[in-house]
DNA sequence: CCAACGGGTCTACGTCGTATGCCTACAGTC
DNA sequence: GACTGTAGGCATACGACGTAGACCCGTTGG
């Protein structure tokens, strides 16, 4: 009682925690997106962001209802970022560009993609964060604008991100090796692969690692692209 | 120690718990797969599958080194029930049959999808269990038997599963939403949606709840099937 | 008979998500 | 200024988690 021990005080401004700031659910979802982006979506618990802001991990609840809603967040954050404009007449440059904006974002945050890909799965259409529902609602605007009817816009706008999370999985997938080796059988592990079984993989090293993800998502745009018209599905 | 207490003993064959046979791989991977259909992947803990196969946890590292090699092996087994004929000039065929058999995988096991997707983000190639890859080396060696490339082959794999991925992400999305409610708006939620910031969304709600995924799929592989050629990319 | 070993179990450690309850600082009202 | 609400932060606590380390028993091969 004498010296008011409290060792483990941290107000008093901002002391002894890296930043003991007003917290605020931007803050949280900037630095979860930063433990994501370098531990993985699951080092992220609501205990290490508690540590990571200086605060006690209880506060966060103040702030997001519970750790799910989180994860939303993160995504939510991410996919604000891109935008599109629906009133551009030009409306396959708007799609290519969100397209092009989509895939930087996963490269970008690459272990953030779980959370893009899977979140969705978790949370009915309606429920989900503002930041996800936008693209969709910008898309519509953006086709129906063009012509097209309702229901042949978001049979566009599934066909898009269908094929954008398809792209998107496929193009992390090579990134999953260790880039420091440089010789593609050793890099790609596949020296490990029993020959007997997997003849044709093993062969294919230099393919597999000589990916163009840019090219390979535009060769998809195009066909996307030229297959949608306003007339039909 | 007079009466030997030892309530929580299961040995003495098979007493008191579900099932404490012998364990094995095998029977671990099919009770791990029950309870991501029941209950989710997030509910899957190794101390909740030992518990199921009347075992104490600890002699799951007996089969599995870890949590995430069940993960992997639930994936696997579900991948493995898939299989193509290497052998059979029709090729196209046999790609659209491997298709249709992802997808019914997908609706059979919705739960058990984010494994499937993001599992392969989580390991370079070359170490994913055999089953992962036996589709990947059985689709060279068709395409190539009739005529493809090593490169082409492997793009058209890769083409097939970014289309395969992205459609079931797609299908799966439209699921989530409460079945029993027969009112396209509530079902869906949209109700809550804020009508001035999404107006286009919310007038979609019958074109939202009219998906045909068997149908989207067709035109998907329909496109890309056309698109693929021996000759190249 | 003994040694090795594969498979099962027990205990224990550190971490997780979060329910509950209290404390403090400020806002608004009189 | 005193009073009261409320929002944000903190401490404590509970039950579940993944898994390291040691022990134990039954089988097998010498």
């Amino acid at each position: 009682m004498a010296v008011t021990p409290t060792p483990t005080r941290a107000s008093d401004r901002d002391a002894e925690a890296p930043s003991a700031e007003r917290l605020s659910l931007e803050r949280m979802l900037a630095c979860a997106l930063e433990i994501v982006d370098r531990d993985g979506v699951e080092k992220l618990s609501m205990r290490r962001l508690a540590r990571a802001l200086g605060h006690d991990p209880m506060s966060l609840y103040r702030h997001a209802p519970n750790k799910a809603a989180l994860l939303d967040g993160v995504a939510d954050t991410l996919l604000r970022r891109l935008s599109i404009d629906p009133g551009d007449p030009d409306w396959a440059g708007q799609l290519r560009a969100f397209a092009r904006g989509y895939r930087q974002l996963a490269l970008d945050h690459p272990n953030a993609v779980p959370l893009l890909v899977t979140r969705p799965l978790a949370t009915p259409l309606a429920l989900r964060p503002a930041g996800t529902l936008r693209p969709l609602e910008d898309v519509l605007a953006l086709l129906t604008g063009a012509g097209f009817t309702g229901a042949a816009a978001l049979h566009a706008y599934r066909s898009l991100t269908g094929l954008l999370h398809g792209h998107v999985l496929n193009e992390l997938q090579e990134l999953v090796d260790n880039p420091d080796e440089t010789d593609d059988l050793l890099r790609l592990g596949l020296y490990r692969l029993p020959l007997r079984e997997f003849p044709l993989l093993r062969g294919l090293a230099a393919e597999l690692a000589s990916y163009d993800g840019a090219a390979e998502l535009e060769r998809g745009l195009d066909i996307l692209l030229s297959g949608l018209t306003p007339g039909g599905p």
